[in-house]
DNA sequence: CGGGATCCAGTAGGATACTG
DNA sequence: CAGTATCCTACTGGATCCCG
């Protein structure tokens, strides 16, 4: 099979696209930038991601502990203390994170204008 | 109403989120890297996205038109031809995303690992 | 060739009730 | 407090047929 460059540079795109849609998802986002500051208790995070249900919260939660991002620490207290931090691995991902915040905020303006003209046009 | 710092931060991760979910669909990705080296046509593209439906390609490149990232160019010829090229806009996206790019490269391995064991201990 | 229109399945996300 | 379990809705993506 051929190792052409085209070929080569799709394979690096779904790769790249898994990625994005694990962390591009509705609330991961939210909750890793959070998390960035300090380590906190699930109910402590679900008062700051406003809307978030305990649902997604802890859906969110546990697949961002499964791939590593934030680690999860059980206090056998009464009541029951849970803390999430983020994780080297999660650290480091807010850095090309930011780029594309830094992108987002930049363009957001644009974009939307954009929107509209064309839904304007059509 | 207060300005707190964390409120600022999760207003923009709303933004980043939306492009994130934007560009971290299944497809865009794949479009707009393989239109940064040309312009392409319809089923030109379609034939180096393996694996997507005529109905996904447009819906792709009419939302990446829409956010004028993609330019549409149609020549009245017999039969039609419609060229599609990444804007400026689209281009300073590819920069940022090749960030991420790099970043899921060279730990999309750790993430799997990380997957695999969490799913043996659980 | 480059789509539009329609239908259909799978999944993400939301609401609520219950539990150790 | 920190979840689990259940149900439901809406949206994403896929397949097919049609049209200028």
């Amino acid at each position: 099979m051929d190792v052409t460059k085209p070929l080569q540079v799709l394979t690096d795109c779904r790769s790249v696209s898994e990625i994005l849609n694990r962390v591009g998802d509705k609330w991961t986002m939210q909750v890793v930038v959070l998390l960035r500051d300090q380590p906190r208790r699930f109910n402590d995070i679900k008062r700051h991601v406003s809307g978030i249900s305990q649902q997604m919260l802890t859906r969110t939660l546990k697949t961002l502990e499964r791939d590593g991002m934030v680690e999860r620490t059980v206090r056998a207290t009464t009541p029951p203390q849970v803390d999430y931090a983020l994780t080297a691995l999660g650290h480091s991902l807010s850095e090309p994170v930011q780029q594309l915040a830094q992108w987002a905020l930049a363009h957001g303006v644009i974009i939307h204008e954009n929107r509209r003209r064309y839904d304007g046009d059509h």
